[in-house]
Formats: C-alpha cells, structure tokens, sequence
RNA sequence: GCUCCCGUAGUUUAAUGGAUAAAAUAUCGGUUUGCGGUACCGGUGCUCCAGGUUCGACUCCUGGCGGGAGCACCA
C-alpha cells in the first residue's frame, strides 16, 4: 500500500512538472492525520519557491481518487499530503489475516537462506544469572524475527569451557575442599568460582598458581585437575539445560572453546603476515584501520577470546553447511573486541567476515544495585523466575483465574521478564524493577497475554450465543484497532531490520491497548447485533496478531488464565 | 587521557529530520449494576547546557557537563 501511494505521487510530481524530489510514506504518529502521510510538498517548497500547502493543495486535486483503497487525501499542518484509507481496505485486512494463520506477520525476505544465531554463551563453572536472561531473550527474539523473514535459522550456544575463569573454578574447589568423593551442585561451583576469582585479584602466589591451572587445564597433563575439570563441565552443563527447558530455548548446535582454542591458535600461527610478534604474544595490530591492538595468543601461547572466535567462524560454517548470515549477540563489553576481530577475520577469513554481524546489548540493573558473577553477587536465573513465578501464583489464587497450575504461574513470570527487558533499545542498559514487573498492570507480558486470553474467551461466547462469524456486515467507520492491525507485517519486518524486539513489543502494547477501548465499548457476544459479527472476527484477528507477536518475543499466549 | 554507547515527565521507557514530544507507573478524580476490573475514561507533569545546519532538530554537526563500557596477554 506504502508502494501504491509512492508511486501515485511520483507520476503526479511528473504531470505537474514537478521536479523528481525525495519524499517519505508514513504512519502518522497520530491516526487523527490518517493512515499514511506524505511530506512532498514540505520538501519540494524551497525548490520551486511555493509554500508547502499550495503545493500539497495541487497534488491532491490530481491524485484523489486515483488509488485504489485511498478514501480520501486531505492537506493537513504545514503541507503534509494524509491519506485516508477506504473501510474495504480494513475489511480486507482483516480477512487476510485470519486466512494466513500461524504466517500472519511473515514474509518471504530471506526464504532459502540459512542464518545463524549465537547467544547465551554462559560459562560453564559459571553461575548462569540474569544477565543470561536477558542476553537469552533477545538472542531469542532475533532468531525468531529471523524465521519471520522466512530464514532457515540455526541457533548456536557457544561456551567457555577452558580459560582463566575455569582455572577460578578449579582453584576454588581445591581450596573449599569440594571434590569428586562427594556429590556437589551447580552452586557449589558458583562459590568455588567466586573464591578463585578474589584470589586471584589479590594477585601473588593464589594468582601464580591460577595461572599454572590454568595450563594444566589446556594440556591435560594433572589428573586430579582433569577429574575436577570433568566433574564440573558435566554438571554445569545439565544444569543449563534445565534452564534452557524453562526458559523455552532450544540450540541446533553446542561449541565449546576447548575445541575453538586448538584452531584458534592454528590460524594465529598460520598467518604471521595477519598477526605479529610483539612482547612475547601474538596481537593484531588495530591501530592501522582505527582499531586498537588485542592479543590474539598470550606469551605463554594460549589463546585469548579472540582467536577462539576467530576459529568458530569458520567451524559453524563446517559443521552447519555454510550460512548466508551470522549473527553473533552478546552483551556490549565485547562490542570493541568484535571490531578488532572483524577486522582481522576479513584477512583470515574474508568471505566470513563479510556475513558477520555483531550485535552488542546494554546490561540489566537491578533497582538494588550492579551484580557481577566476580564476587559472587549475582542473582541466579532459576531462582529469579521460581521467585517470580510464586508471586504470580498467588495473584493468579487471589483473583479467581481459572487455571492455578505451576505451569501458567511460570508461563506469566516468564512473560513478565521477557516483556520487562524486551520493551526498551537493546543497545540500552535497562533497569530491571522486579516490584514493577511483578505489578502485572499497565505495560506489561501478563498484560498482553490477559488480553489475549480475553478474546479467546469471548470468541467462545460469542459462538455459544449464536454470533457466526460469516457475515462480513461491518459498521461505516472502521474501528481504531483496525487501523492498526495490518502494520503488523510492517512492525515485524522494522523489527527484523533494525535488530530491535522493542518495536514488536511497543506495536503490541499499542494494540492491545486500542483493542481495549474497544471490547470496552463494543459488544461481540451479542447475536442480535447486526456488527456482532465481524466485531467478532476483528477481535479474533487481534488475538492471532497478538498470538504471532508473542511468539516473536518468545512468550507464552495461554488461552485460558 | 583516547574510543564507543547513552542523557526525554518524580520513575521506567517510546518517538524512519516532520504536525500539539508518546505510553506506563506514581499521584488526583471518574467508569452508564455489560461478553474476564490484571480492564476502561480524564487531570497534573518532560527533550542536560551553549552554539550551528535545515522550511522544520529529541534526532544531524561542533564544544561543554553528567553516566556506562572498553583501551595488551580475562571473557
């Protein structure tokens, strides 16, 4: 439609003997100034030395009525061309909508291409908190708005199981005295990793002896570090797939860095034209392309992040089967390392480098202060939805819903988290108010799956008394919502493009809200209402766009609460 | 010190260079005894500072001020 309009100025620029000026179709912010809204008069003003308004006043005296679905075109502010779109149109919309189903919102963009999608990325021995949370969520909804664009996605959950932060771990467990004689849990690592992590800032002889761990990890030379090594790999590893089944991720693929190390450290030394020698290590020298220098391979030879990654590029092309994109999704502390390796990939690895992107994410705050896994301060994942999770339930108890399983009390906590750190840019850090996401009122996850719940439930009312929903009679004006369903396609696509989940989040928020307004003001469950109808089957392509928009957020959208 | 990100109602956040800067929350006041009140309607209240570009600037440029991240062997 955005196309139709465009090209209808374009030829009436032309009969007018306008010149060919660049111009913008868009929503209005407000509906009041109609459904698209065109700036050409604004713009070719200075040009030709007519105020806007004349200008806009000849455009559409030739142009109303020339498009299809345009109802009317009225000059509006200081010269903006609004469009008004006909009720056929929103009919139509509508009917389109609920013939597309579960493809409502998707599109055709990236069909036949394969994209991969890394995020997560927890450390094994690592406590996995709610910074993973909120990297996972908008990993998540990447991949998902992905699949949208008709993509093949593969999702990939890369892990540092070798490193200075395992050699904290293992020097940990020593010290605490946890060993594979005895049972020990995913928290129990956590502490070991904790204790290590401050001797080794205290530096000295704890921090010599990380370092040695540190080796003997890599060549696997001591077997009792081998054995505590093996032990808790294992268990951390189970425990994030608990995780992963609560918080409804699933990967196609696992890498880990003891696998990325060897290679890394091969093409390092493969390409001493790409890296050079310089106090001991191997660094990529940055400064030459506005870059700084980052240290490849240590003097003691081990490889650093970078070389890793550097390697898994080209190990997810291998085992994978190629891939036309590559997204990889951290949170913003790597953003500068990514540009450095980047730079040095595209002399490695130039194809690669090109189909790579970064995406670097703000962190979450608490309303209670900053959390690092360093000294243990974090709050751990499982224990954060459990807590949320309660609350809900006893909301859930308290207002009579009628479903009170664990299953919906976690599905709600879940939506409340990812709404809360979804809404905002990703590229913001974000404050995480547990009390407000809690609240369950106003913008909200609970609050767009209650509204959807709602529909489901007066749908089903609506056909008990007898509302069928074939007759197509609907009132003169269309309803608000209308007006916006059908940008929903639009809003996913944006979305896509701009890497930004906020967008569907804000789309749907609105949506629901005019949705509201609506069921507040109409009746659907009503037979003798000659609109009952196809109040009814609007309501029902609100509860599909809501359904598909959710699901790009990765949230639940029960149908009963 | 240098680089990157950010600065918007009391608070958390929106706004492809466009119209009266928009929601939520908090606060104040309402909802025709209506299909699920976790809802709906209304009031109060905001672009860090100083220049510049533009018909038009929260948005772009320059310089300040303030916050976060990074700047050689952690990831």
């Amino acid at each position: 439609m955005k196309q139709v309009i465009a090209t209808a100025i374009k030829d009436t620029l032309g009969e007018l003997g306008f010149p060919d000026v660049a111009f913008t179709v868009s929503h209005p912010s407000d509906l009041h100034h109609g459904d698209f809204a065109c700036n050409v008069a604004l713009v070719l003003a200075s040009d030709i030395g007519q105020p806007p308004r004349v200008i806009a006043e000849q455009i559409a005296g030739i142009i109303a009525g020339q498009i299809e679905y345009v109802d009317r075109v009225e000059v509006a502010g200081p010269g903006f061309l609004n469009f008004y779109l006909t009720r056929d149109f929103f009919t139509a919309e509508i009917a389109r909508a609920r013939e597309m189903g579960d493809a409502w919102g998707t599109n055709k963009e990236w069909a036949g291409k394969r994209i991969v999608v890394e995020y997560t990325d927890p450390n094994p021995f690592k406590e996995f908190h709610i910074g993973h949370l909120f990297t996972n969520s908008v990993g998540e909804s990447i991949a998902r708005l992905a699949m949208m664009q008709g993509a093949e996605v593969k999702r990939v959950n890369y892990q540092g199981d070798v490193g200075l932060h395992v050699a904290h771990a293992i020097y940990g467990m020593q010290a605490l005295g946890i060993s594979t004689d005895s049972a020990f849990t995913a928290k129990d690592l956590g502490r070991a990793y904790a204790y290590g992590a401050n001797a080794y800032k205290e530096g000295g002889e704890p921090a010599e002896a990380i370092r040695a761990l540190n080796k003997k990890i890599y060549d696997r030379t001591d077997d009792g570090v081998n054995a505590l090594y093996d032990a808790g790999r294992a268990i951390s590893l189970a425990y994030f797939e608990t995780i992963y089944k609560v918080i409804d991720t699933q990967f196609d693929e696992y890498f880990f860095e003891s696998e990325t190390g060897p290679k890394g450290k091969e093409l390092v030394l493969a390409h001493p034209e790409v890296f050079t020698e310089s106090e001991g290590a191997h660094v990529f020298q940055g400064e030459k392309y506005g870059l700084h220098t980052r240290v490849f391979l240590n003097k003691e030879g081990l490889p650093t992040y970078e070389a890793k990654e550097l390697a898994l590029a080209n190990e997810k092309a291998e085992r994978l089967g190629g891939y036309d994109h590559s997204i990889i999704s951290t949170s913003n502390e790597i953003t500068e390392y990514f540009k450095v390796l980047k730079m040095a990939m595209s002399f490695v690895y130039p194809e690669l480098a090109m189909k790579t992107e970064h995406i670097g994410h703000g962190t979450v705050r608490l309303a209670t202060g900053k959390m690092s896994s360093r000294t243990g301060d974090v709050i751990p994942a499982l224990e954060f939805i459990q807590e949320i999770a309660e609350t809900a339930h006893e909301k859930i108890v308290s207002t009579g819903f009628t479903d009170a399983s664990p299953e919906l009390s976690e599905a709600i906590a879940l939506g409340a988290i990812k709404y809360a750190t979804l809404r905002g840019s990703i590229l913001q850090d974000s404050v995480f108010d547990k009390e407000r996401a809690l609240s369950f009122e106003g913008d909200s996850g609970p609050y767009l799956m209650y509204t959807h719940a709602r529909i489901v439930s007066v749908l089903e009312k609506a056909e008990v008394s007898g509302v069928s929903l074939i007759s197509i009679i609907a009132p003169e004006e269309a309803y608000e919502v209308e007006k916006l369903l059908y940008r929903f396609e639009e809003v996913v696509t944006e979305a896509w493009n701009e890497r930004a989940p906020h967008k569907v989040v804000g789309y749907l928020t609105e949506l629901a809200g005019s949705f509201n307004t609506f069921y507040a003001h109409e009746k659907i469950a009503d037979a003798t209402d000659t609109y009952a109808p196809y109040k009814a089957m609007v309501a029902d392509a609100v509860r599909l766009t809501l359904k598909n928009g959710l699901w790009a957020l990765a949230i639940k959208a029960p149908e009963r609460m």
